[in-house]
DNA sequence: TTTGCAACTGACTGATTGGTCAGTCAGTAA
DNA sequence: TTACTGACTGACCAATCAGTCAGTTGCAAA
C-alpha cells in the first residue's frame, strides 16, 4: 500500500469531519497507521498536506466544465455543466464540503489563494465561451448570474438546508437553460 | 465603555480576520485591553463568546427579510429582499465573511447547528410566504430557488472572485424579479 | 461605615500542538 | 559484499492554548 495516497485520503476525510484546524497530525498518522515523521518527509509541514490535497481536488473541479463539447449546442454546453455539477455534488459530497470549508476559512485561504484564483478563472471562462455563442454582449454578466445559481445550491445543499430537494431543483434548472 | 460590548466587536473583527481557531483568547484580550479572565467571566468559554457574536448577527440577517411587507406586491416584496441583501453585503461584507466561515467549519457548525437551523428555516418560509401569492404550486422549489440565487451571489462576492460587478448583477436581478 | 457582590485582573497550569532529528530498514547498483 | 538511497519510525521539544483561581477594585444598598 501506498502510505502517501493513504495519508492523503484519511486526511481529506479527516479534514471534512473535523476540519483543517481541529484535526491534528498525530490523529492523520495514527488513523492511516502511520508514523509522524512520514507527514513531514513527504509534504515538509501540515500546510503542505493540505495543499496536496487541494491540487487533487482541482481536477475533480475542472472535470465538471473541461467535458469534449466542440460542435454542441450552447444551450446543451450549459446543461451539461449542470448536470455533471449534480453527478459531482452526490458523489463527493464530502469533497464539495471540504472545498468550501478551506475557501472560508481565511488562513486556508490565504494558503491556497493562487489555487482558488486559476480555479476561478478558468471555470468563468469556460462559462463565458459559451454566453459567447448565446449572448455575446452579456456574456460576463450572465456567466457570473450562472455560477452564482450553481454555487448557491452546491452551498445550500451541502451546508444550510437539510432535506434538500436536489432532484427537483436540477429539473428547473435544466428546464430554464433548454432556449 | 462596556469592556463586555467590546470585547464583542473586537473578537469578530478578529475572527473575521484569522478564523475562529486561529485566534487566541489572548490575542483578542490584547487587543481589547482587557484582562484574559473577563472572558470566561462573561461568556464561560471561548465558544460561548462565539455564540454572544453568532446570536447578534442573527438580527441583522433577519432583517433583511424582515421589511414591513404587508399590503405590498409579492414581486415588490422580493425586490425588497434583493435590495436589503446588497445593502447588507456592502455595509457588514466582514460579518457575512465570517458567518459563511463559521457555518461552514465542522466545528463551529455543530457549535451553532440549532442557530443556523432556526435561521433558515425563518428565511425559507418567509420566501415561501412570498410566493405562495404568486405561484402556490411551485412555491417551495421557487423559494429554494430565490434563496440559492442569492446566496451565491454573496458566496462569490465575498470570497472567490476579486472585481466582482456586483452592482450590474442587482440591476439584472430587479429585472428578472419584475413582473 | 460596613457589607456584599459583580466586574475585573494576571500569574499560573495541564494538555496539546507542529515540527525535529537521530537512527532503522529494505532495496538496489557497482 | 559494500555503499548508498529514500521511505519510515517514534521519542522528544519548544511553543501555544483554553481555562482556573485567588485576589483586587469600585459601587450601591443597608
Amino acid at each position: 500500500m501506498d502510505k502517501k495516497q493513504q495519508l492523503i485520503t484519511v486526511a481529506t476525510q479527516l479534514f471534512v469531519e473535523r476540519g483543517f484546524e481541529n484535526t491534528p497530525v498525530s490523529l492523520i498518522c495514527d488513523t492511516a497507521k502511520v508514523s509522524k515523521g512520514l507527514v513531514f518527509h513527504h509534504f515538509k509541514s501540515k500546510d503542505g498536506l493540505l495543499r496536496a490535497i487541494f491540487e487533487e481536488t482541482t481536477k475533480k473541479v475542472a472535470d465538471i466544465s473541461s467535458i469534449d463539447n466542440i460542435n454542441e449546442d450552447p444551450y446543451q454546453q450549459l446543461r451539461n455543466i449542470i448536470n455533471s455539477l449534480f453527478v459531482q455534488l452526490e458523489v463527493d459530497k464530502t469533497l464539495f464540503q471540504l472545498n468550501l470549508h478551506l475557501i472560508l476559512q481565511p488562513k486556508t485561504r490565504r494558503l491556497l489563494n493562487d489555487l482558488i484564483g486559476q480555479r476561478s478563472s478558468y471555470i468563468l471562462n469556460h462559462v463565458k465561451h459559451i454566453y459567447g455563442l448565446i449572448d455575446p454582449e452579456n456574456a460576463t454578466i450572465r456567466s457570473y448570474m450562472f455560477i452564482a445559481e450553481l454555487d448557491g445550491i452546491a452551498l445550500n445543499y451541502l451546508t444550510i438546508f437539510e432535506d434538500y430537494p436536489l432532484q427537483e431543483i436540477q429539473q428547473q434548472l435544466i428546464a430554464k437553460y433548454t432556449k
